[in-house]
DNA sequence: GTGAAAGCGCTAACAC
DNA sequence: GTGTTAGCGCTTTCAC
C-alpha cells in the first residue's frame, strides 16, 4: 500500500481511504491510486486490514452438511450475495454434531469475522456463550421456533407437517404414516413429523403413526420405509417424508410392489429437489426457500456490517409453498 | 497471548512457539501455558498471527458449484480433512464462469492463503499468471488431461465416456446416443461425451450420436431429451447420460412412453447419486470418487503446508468405477 | 528451552 | 480531502 500511496504521490491512509470509502476521495486522488494498482498488480493484505480494525471481511457458514442440498443450496446463494461486498465465505460442517459445531465455532471466532451463521437454534452453552462474549453478529438459519442468539431465518418446521396432514385430509386420506429418517440427529425433520402426528391426531376420525430409519436419508432407506410401512399398515393410503429422497424411494418402492400413486395411495414430500417435478408421477411436494433464506440472511449480515445496525429486524420467517403434484 | 504469557510467567514468543511447535517447549512450560490459556479463555488471533508469517491457515476452494452434488461431497469431505489441521475452508462458486473465477482467485488471494484449489484444468491467463506469482501452492480437482497449474487431483473424462460405450457394446447394443446437459459451460461433460462417441465410432457396426440441452441438468431435461431421442432415432438402444439427474429423468418418461429398461433400452449414468441404486430398474452407473478427490487433495495440501514439501506428487489419477446394476 | 526486539501491512483517530 | 501517528496481536530471527 505504501508503494501505491508513492506512486500515485499520495499517503498511504488516502489509500486505505480509497478502498475502504471510495467516495471519501477525489475524483483525480481516485484515478491516480487506480493508475498505480494497475501498474503495480496490488493485491491489499486483508489479514493487515482485519488485524488493524479488529473485524475481518470473513462470514463463517456452519451448516450440518454441504451434502445436504437444502444446504448446499443455502450456501451458495449466500456466498454469491456476500461475495457481492466482497465478504468471504467461510464453511463449516458440524455432521449434526454440536460438539463440532463448538469447535468450529471457535476456530471461526479467531479469525474475526464479519458475523457468523449457524444452522437452527440447538446448541450448547458453550456455543451460545463464545458468541455472546464475541459481540459478533449471529444469524440462524433454516429454523424457527425458540429464542435465536440474535437473528433468525427460516420456517417454522411444524408448520410444514401440519401442512402434510392437512392436505392429505382434505384429499380423504384417513389412515396416515409419516416417513423419517436420521430423526435423532434431524431436529428439523423430528419437528416436522410432531407437526404432522398432532394434526392428524385432533382431525376427526383420521390414525396417524411414524415410522423411521436412522440412516441419513435417501431413496433406498425409503423404500424399505414404504415396504415397512405396508406391512404394518396394510391399509394405509396417505404418506408424508421427511424429505424427497424419500419420497423419491416410496415412488420407486410402490412401482415394483404394484400399489398405484395416488390412486391407493397419496404422498407428499419435502424439499421439491430438482428430480420431484421429474417424477412419475409428478411428486406433490413441501418447497422450503433455501435461496431465500440465503439472500436474507446475507442482507441481514451485509446491514449489519456496512455501519448502520438501523432498528435491525430479528426474525424473518420466510415460510414454505406445498406444490401439488400427481402424487396426491 | 501476553495475558496468558504473563499469567504464566513466561515470555510471549514461549506461548507462541507452543501453539506452533508443542514439541519445542518444556512439560513444564507447556502445562501452566495450557492452564493460563484455559483461564483465561484465550482465543489465538489468526489473522495477527497470519500476518506475522506472511501466510494464512486458510484454503480458498473454488467450485462451479457446491450446489452440485459431486463438488459438495469434494468440498465436505476436504472441510472435514483440514478441519483436523485447524485449516480453514474459504469457499467460492464460479458459476461455470472463468471470468468469475479469475475474481474470486484475486480475493482468495488477498487472504494470503496456505493453498488454492481449483475446478478443472480450464482457467484464464491471469488466473495462471496471479497463482503462479503467488507462489502459494494449487491443487486442480476433478480433471485430469492438460498440464495442471501446480498439483491436480481427478480422473480423465473422456475415460468415462469410453467406460460408458464399451459396456453398451459389450451388452450387444448397436445404436447408441449420449445425452448430454450444458456441455458449454461443463467442458467435463462435454469431454465424457468426446469419449463415448469416439470409442463409439471406432467399433465397428455401432452408430452413436449426442443429444444436448442446454439447461442444468436434472430430471426434467433427462426426460425432455429421452423424448427427443426415440423421436429422432428411434432404433436407439443404448443410451449414456452426462450424469445420474439426466439418467433418472430417462427411467422416469421410458415408464411413461412404455419402453422397457434393460430389454429395449440400455441406459447408463455417471455419478451413483443417492438415488440411483434404489430407481425401478436399478440404474448401472459410474462412480467418480468424491471423497477420494478430496482426501487426496487434502493430503497434498497438508504435506505442502507442514514444511517438507517431499518430492511432492504432482499428478493423482483417482479412476473410476463402473457399477453394473439393472439398468443395462 | 526460553527471551528480546523488530517488524508483518494495514486502519483509525485526529489534526490540518 | 489528505497526512501524521500509533498501534492491531502475533511470528521470527538471533542471542543466551
Amino acid at each position: 500500500m505504501m508503494d501505491v500511496a508513492a506512486r500515485a504521490e499520495l499517503s498511504p491512509s488516502t489509500v486505505s481511504l480509497y478502498f475502504r470509502k471510495p467516495d471519501a476521495v477525489s475524483p483525480s486522488a481516485s484515478r491516480s491510486i487506480a493508475q498505480a494498482i494497475e501498474a503495480l498488480s496490488y493485491v491489499p493484505n486483508l489479514m493487515a486490514g482485519g488485524l488493524a480494525a479488529a473485524s475481518s471481511r470473513a462470514v463463517s457458514i456452519i451448516v450440518p452438511s454441504v451434502r445436504n442440498a437444502f444446504f448446499a443450496e443455502t450456501v451458495a446463494t449466500m456466498q454469491a450475495e456476500l461475495g457481492k461486498e466482497r465478504l468471504q465465505v467461510m464453511l463449516g460442517h458440524t455432521e449434526y454434531s454440536e460438539r463440532e459445531e463448538e469447535n468450529l465455532v471457535r476456530m471461526a471466532l479467531s479469525w474475526a469475522p464479519a458475523a457468523v451463521v449457524l444452522t437452527g437454534l440447538s446448541h450448547t452453552n458453550a456455543t451460545r456463550k463464545l458468541l455472546r462474549d464475541s459481540n459478533v453478529p449471529v444469524v440462524e438459519i433454516w429454523e424457527l421456533g425458540s429464542e435465536p442468539i440474535d437473528m433468525a431465518v427460516g420456517f417454522h418446521h411444524e408448520q410444514v407437517g401440519q401442512a402434510a396432514a392437512n392436505h392429505l385430509i382434505q384429499r380423504g386420506r384417513k389412515r396416515l404414516v409419516f416417513l423419517g429418517a436420521r430423526m435423532q440427529e434431524d431436529r428439523r425433520a423430528a419437528f416436522r413429523a410432531e407437526g404432522f402426528l398432532e394434526t392428524a391426531r385432533n382431525a376427526g376420525g383420521i390414525v396417524a403413526d411414524v415410522i423411521q430409519h436412522p440412516a441419513p436419508s435417501n431413496a433406498a432407506v425409503g423404500a424399505m420405509l414404504l415396504a415397512e410401512t405396508v406391512r404394518k399398515f396394510p391399509d394405509v393410503d396417505g404418506i408424508a417424508c421427511s424429505n424427497d429422497h424419500i419420497a423419491l424411494g416410496v415412488i420407486f418402492e410402490c412401482q415394483r410392489l404394484g400399489i398405484t400413486i395416488p390412486q391407493r395411495l397419496s404422498v407428499v414430500g419435502f424439499g421439491d429437489l430438482s428430480f420431484s417435478a421429474a417424477c412419475n408421477p409428478a411428486l406433490t411436494t413441501i418447497r422450503p426457500p433455501g435461496d431465500l433464506i440465503g439472500t436474507e440472511a446475507a442482507r441481514l449480515i451485509i446491514e449489519n456490517t456496512s455501519g448502520g445496525s438501523v432498528n435491525k429486524q430479528h426474525v424473518i420467517d420466510t415460510r414454505f409453498t406445498l406444490l401439488q403434484r400427481q402424487s396426491s
